[in-house]
DNA sequence: TCTAACCTTGACGTTGAGGTAAAACATCGC
DNA sequence: GCGATGTTTTACCTCAACGTCAAGGTTAGA
């Protein structure tokens, strides 16, 4: 069914994973996967010889960070897009590091990604705090109703109270 | 412009601002004021005799909050109106208090609201946990960037350093 | 009374985030 | 070598959340 790689000390990155079983594992269709990779949001993955992708371990997390940002959290695709492209670029200064090319080069890529990531940060702080404010309020709300749930039940209680008298008399 | 109403002690609740200064004052386009009330976001406002639409202030202050909702926290309009219409209930609810209607459809209503209200928390609580994450991870990223960037100008200061002892000789 | 500015409804267009269907190719097990 | 399944690309469809005219009614002010 897909490619085998017995003994070659298969790792998360080696990538062994047909498109169809990366769909069932994240949750997501197929048509999404490549929509995601068409939008830049996954690299375009290594390929089968017959063109078939095969997707590693990491795509799969990377997928499954998408769907936490989108859903929970409500990032557009866009906005993610530029998350994973930082991380991305974290990716290539850490690979890059060794070798002696252009400090100041690298030191313009870091200072962007830092820029970047003190934006998420920054975008990220507003919205727990946001956030945090509905959370007192929704309690708020709940306390006050919970009270009035209490008043009401009161007041059948005195209702069935006289109901009860009434019919003894 | 608008409605004159000189000496009656226009609260809050009075309806005298056209879908303009609404749209002006909220940042939203009169199209998207004219959108949410076409799907239950905000209740038909009342109007002038030419059919001119009249807001409150109460009315800007929902969609002020339908805006934090949707740019804040990623809830889609449907979500939203299960919100407000949550809202809605509590308004209804506090001014049926008094009169001496059916207790016990009083107290299902009730119910229904702290359920929907209780879900609601659950899902902020869900996110505000996620956002910590996320949170902190880039505060720890930001430190690595930030570390990175000390030993990139250390290595430039060498750099230079040498220049200038081989410029010397 | 006339006009500029504002508002009305209606209809069609757009963008984001995919869904769905079709026709052809690839792989696996036999 | 063949059929069953899985994949690929292309193309069109959908739904939400508005944007953008268009054609006409309303209001304030000179």
């Amino acid at each position: 069914m897909a490619q085998k790689r017995a003994s070659t000390a298969v790792g998360p990155e080696e990538p062994c994973l047909q498109i169809g079983e990366v769909a069932e594992r994240t949750g997501v269709t197929q048509r999404t996967l490549r929509f995601y990779e068409e939008k830049g949001l996954l690299k375009p993955p290594s390929r089968l010889e017959g063109g078939f992708r095969l997707y590693s371990e990491v795509d799969i997390q990377r997928v499954e960070q998408i769907k936490r940002l989108q859903k929970l959290l409500g990032f557009t695709l866009a906005e993610i897009k530029e998350m994973v492209d930082a991380e991305e670029v974290k990716m290539q200064l850490r690979a890059e590091y060794r070798p002696e090319s252009a400090i100041s080069q690298k030191k313009a890529q870091l200072l962007r990604a830092i820029e970047v990531t003190e934006r998420q940060h920054g975008l990220i702080r507003q919205k727990v705090g946001a956030l945090g404010e509905m959370q007192t309020k929704l309690e708020e709300r709940l306390d006050t109703f919970r009270g009035w749930l209490v008043q009401l039940e009161e007041a059948q209680a005195e209702v069935d109270g006289k109901a009860k008298t009434k019919a003894k008399a």
